[in-house]
DNA sequence: GGGAGCATGTAACGGGTTACATGATTGG
DNA sequence: CCAATCATGTAACCCGTTACATGCTCCC
């Protein structure tokens, strides 16, 4: 039997390392700006979830919690409107060098890919051509919405030399939309090309 | 306060729907074959990765014993050499029929997209420019080595009529594999651009 | 009056991963 | 002899979601 005195190692001091969703939100703080966790969920549904993903709200205001306790953002109660306080959060000088060093250093994971129509069509032979079809079809119109979308959004951000990176990432957004609606243009033709 | 005898539903009937992983394992078995949770995996690797992921040899075990308690996979030991049994499941009617009934009824996720590569270039104003096109190129790499390999996969599937709609999802995912790989070389020329 | 938006949080739950444990066989 | 492969499973843990709770303001 291990000796309990020696088997419980002390509390690892190196940061350990956060999900990748804790970084997502300290980057939408790392552009500046002194935000609500509500008007970091708003901010995360127009434009990191073209991209990535736009977590819960419920996420967001407990992830914040924990990057305060890590001392990598700072938070203040200011006036909503006369009885009321929220609370708005910044980044600090230590958040950003963390979030510097992940960016710079951390590996990374590979995209997830998890096709839910994809996985339907593997399954074809449990299902009728013309539903199948239907699916595809109905993928089709939601990746062109994504694309209206992240078009829309990207032709409302601002130019400055600021966006560059965002903007350089909705382009990329916008082409990748375009592609899985090309893609799934593909797909229905060869759906049909069986009969 | 809510009276305690009424406020507590009964459990209900009707099956609650599973995790689209449990369908993804029950669909591997729709081909037909006896497969022990082992053979089930090493399939996934090399199929069900391409366009939605393979998860990990201890949750397809738990999911195979679920399906088994709902009815829908059956199984029994089979010698696997002089001293050992493996166990062999295979699908029964009561699976398929509810297997089809998802793919039919069951409402598409819309298709998870996280990109750690594109929330690192939207981070840019934290990163050194040549460090960030070293990323960009480095997924570049990893999307070429996955078209490769689903190119490989298709080529030594099988043929038969079996396959047709496997095939068919091969043959999307070599497509989505290729934009991919494209998107990521013109991110690098607009990385480029910025000097 | 009521619904949408603003704003913050807790609790329960489920999905999924890694690490661990075990042990035989095959091939270099 | 050692590593890889075959084969099955448990336990701990964390990530993330939904549901719930609260209450104000603005606008129709």
């Amino acid at each position: 039997m291990a000796n309990p005195s020696t088997s419980r190692l002390p509390r690892e001091i190196a940061p350990r390392s956060l999900p990748a969703t804790a970084w997502a939100v300290l980057g939408l703080l790392s552009f500046g700006r002194d935000l609500t966790g509500y008007d970091l969920k708003k901010w995360a549904d127009s434009s990191l979830r073209f991209f990535y993903w736009s977590p819960a709200i419920s996420q967001i205001y407990g992830e914040l919690r924990r990057l305060e306790s890590l001392g990598y953002v700072e938070s203040w109660a200011a006036p909503q409107d006369e009885l009321r306080n929220k609370r708005l959060y910044r980044i600090t000088p230590l958040g950003r060098d963390a979030l510097t060093t992940w960016v710079r250093d951390s590996p990374v994971e590979p995209p997830v890919l998890k096709h839910g129509v994809a996985l339907r069509v593997w399954l074809g032979h449990l299902a009728d051509p013309g539903a199948l079809r239907g699916i595809v079809a109905a993928h089709r119109e939601y990746a062109a919405q994504m694309l209206d979308e992240v078009s829309a959004a990207r032709r409302t951000a601002g130019q400055n030399a600021e966006w560059t990176y965002p903007e350089l990432v909705e382009r990329w957004g916008e082409r990748y939309w375009a592609a899985e609606r090309d893609l799934a243009d593909a797909m229905l033709r060869d759906l049909e090309e069986l009969g």
